[in-house]
DNA sequence: CGCAAGCATGCTGCATACAGAATTTTGTTT
DNA sequence: AAACAAAATTCTGTATGCAGCATGCTTGCG
């Protein structure tokens, strides 16, 4: 195997620190599980179709043991089913499920955004204000990637300001299952009119620091996701 | 390599049924993530320790690759962590992380009985009820260890007669990180008879279907656990 | 006597090889 | 032509081997 680089591991923008500002070699566990992720996410592993060890490897330029750990990792994360025997299956969601994550989303949202209103400090707050004014630059522009990068920006900053590393990790583990939904559902700009007066709303309670009526809205909010999202199944 | 079941599997009370009832060769994947997950909570694997791939795999009868195959899955889960070039290390959780912790799996019992109370039948709701019988009577013979199995057993119920599958995948993250705290912190049986009677408001506002009521009464007992657990950290 | 540099050991990370299960293909029979 | 059976191929699951990095010890020098 010549290890030529062909695993695509420029689009890694991950930071090579280990959060102390210690150098961390980096890990070629952690570019092909991000890869993978990707590629799911992307399409280009379709759900319900089967993970083809010998040729993905080839692909991405490694062997089949690390990404075979990979693989573990990611369906610990639940985007990937294990069947003994069969090896891995990107993981089909029904429209249950997806709404299901949505609720449950609302609800850890909600928490966040309770906490975050005793946790967060001023500085903090208007940082996720000028998130939200950059956001709607792009809204008025119509630019739809970066708005939407922006979008996600301000939901995992609202749990970042909570303080509270669980309410974080599980949130992500969720979010990262609707991505590829996300992702799907991303047409469709008559949609984003509600979306983003939604947004006005949220920093407006945050900046007050109303827990009440930020959980509120961020439960809204949420169910106003799945209208939009609904259909996109 | 003898292979000769030295690795407990006699604790896999899962049944080898693939979720459509066919039945599945057992796997030994599964089984070494039960084992290592296990010696993780009993303390046999201490906490902040390095995992020894070598020794680890010779104990288990199994080679490095499954092991560490296995290791990777832990560590999605948060049990363990991977430091590149140093392996694994079992997770070390802070006070504050077993309270952040706590509150969010309030947070997340509260949604599934507010669940629980629109979407479980009448019979699932009894049978919570019997298991509430059965906990009483282990709680009057001070019988420990099947007390709390059937403590843990009630609030899994729950979750799952909130017919949420999301919702019942992150309780049960959350869950595992604890079990080790949980197991330390079950000594002390004067501390039983609060846990009890929230159990019976538990069962009669789930019975009562009164959501708003069950809701604040499972949100207050995980207040009482934090209580109950803070000492043992 | 203390410290640092170099060396030796051991462990992790990855690749490869091999065995057994699953699937597909082919040949035969009705 | 269709259906079943058997063989061949392909893929997964596990073991093992090797290279490189981390760590601890020893030795030499200040």
């Amino acid at each position: 195997m010549d290890q030529s680089r062909t695993d695509g591991s420029s689009d890694l923008l991950t930071e090579d620190l280990d959060g102390r500002g210690r150098i961390a070699r980096p890990s070629l566990h952690d570019a092909i599980v991000a890869r993978v992720r990707d590629m799911i996410i992307e399409g280009e592993l379709a759900a319900g179709s089967r993970i083809h060890e010998g040729n993905l490897g080839l692909k991405l330029g490694v062997s089949r043991t690390p990404l075979r750990e990979a693989l573990k990792f990611l369906a610990s994360e639940g985007l990937l089913e294990l069947s003994p025997g069969k090896g891995a299956v990107v993981r089909q969601f029904s429209a249950k499920d997806v709404h299901d994550s949505l609720v449950v989303l609302g609800s850890l949202e909600a928490l966040a955004g309770r906490l975050a209103c005793e946790n967060a400090s001023d500085a903090e707050i208007r940082e996720v204000r000028e998130l939200h004014d950059r956001m709607i630059e792009m809204y008025e522009k119509r630019d739809r990637l970066p708005y939407f990068k922006l979008n996600q920006n301000i939901h995992s900053a609202i749990l970042r300001l909570s303080k509270n590393e669980a309410l974080a990790y599980v949130h992500g583990t969720l979010q990262a299952r609707l991505r590829r939904i996300r992702y799907i559902g991303n047409e469709g700009p008559e949609k984003w009119s509600g979306a983003v007066a939604d947004h006005e709303a949220i920093i407006t309670a945050l900046e007050a620091r109303d827990a009440d009526r930020l959980a509120k809205v961020l439960a809204h909010h949420m169910d106003r996701t799945w209208e939009r999202v609904r259909n996109a199944i």
